[in-house]
DNA sequence: TCTATACATTAAGATATCTTGATATATAGA
DNA sequence: TCTATATATCAAGATATCTTAATGTATAGA
C-alpha cells in the first residue's frame, strides 16, 4: 500500500506531471535545465525531482556538480501505463532551455 | 489535466484504495454496508464514495432511501490499469458486513 | 403527518502537502 | 584556499485534504 500511495501521490501534482512528461520528451536533464524550462525556483524542482525518483519514476546519474535526471529503466507496467496516461495529456509544456553554464 | 488529477487523486487515500477493493471484490454494495465493514461513520463514508463516483470509478443507482455503489462500467484503460493494481495489493479488506435493515 | 432510516452536505479542527527563502554541501576553477 | 556554481535540505507560512459532528433531504411505514 505504501508504495502504491507514494506512487500515485507521486503525480497527484499538475507540477510534477508536466515535469514528468517534460523529461519524458527530452530525454536527460539537469535540474537547472528544468529550473530554467519552467522558470521555477531551484529548490521546487530539487523537492519535485526527489519525489518523483522516490516514487520509482526517475533515476539520476551524477557528474560533479550535475545531477541528471531521467526516465527510470526499465519501469513496471502500472508506471508505464501511467507515463502512457500523462502523454495523451494536452499539456503545455516549455520549451528546452538549457539553465547551466557547462558550456565549455 | 484536471480529469486526470481528479481520477489519481481520487485513489491517493489509502481509506478509498481500500472501499474500491470492497466494491471489486463484493459487487453493488450500499453505503451502509461499507459504514458497517469498516466501521466508519456514514459522514466519512458517504464523502469518499462520492470523489470515487466523480473520479469515475463508481456509479451509483438510487432505489427508495438506499444508494447502490458498485464499479463503473465501462472503465477505461486507464482506470482499469489502476483498479489491477489494487488487486495486487496485499490488503486487509474487512469481510462484508450488511448494515441497513432493509431485509423485509 | 409524525417518526425512523438512509444518505448527502456543511463547518471546523487536525493533518498533510506545496512554495518560498535561507542555509548547507560539494565540485570546479582561479 | 577562496569563490562561484549546481544541487539538496530545512523552516515557516499558505493551501489543500481528511475526519468528525451537526444538520439537511428524501423515503417508507405507522
Amino acid at each position: 500500500m505504501d508504495t502504491f500511495l507514494k506512487t500515485v501521490g507521486s503525480i497527484n501534482d499538475e507540477t510534477r506531471v508536466k515535469i514528468v512528461r517534460f523529461i519524458d520528451r527530452h530525454g536527460e536533464v539537469c535540474v537547472c535545465d528544468i529550473e530554467n524550462s519552467f522558470k521555477m525556483i531551484q529548490s521546487r524542482v530539487s523537492r519535485h525531482l526527489k519525489i518523483l525518483k522516490e516514487a520509482g519514476f526517475l533515476k539520476v546519474s551524477r557528474e560533479g556538480r550535475w545531477a541528471y535526471y531521467s526516465l527510470q529503466t526499465p519501469l513496471d507496467k502500472f508506471r508505464q501505463s501511467i507515463l502512457k496516461e500523462i502523454s495523451y495529456l494536452k499539456l503545455d509544456i516549455p520549451k528546452m532551455s538549457r539553465g547551466c553554464s557547462k558550456d565549455g
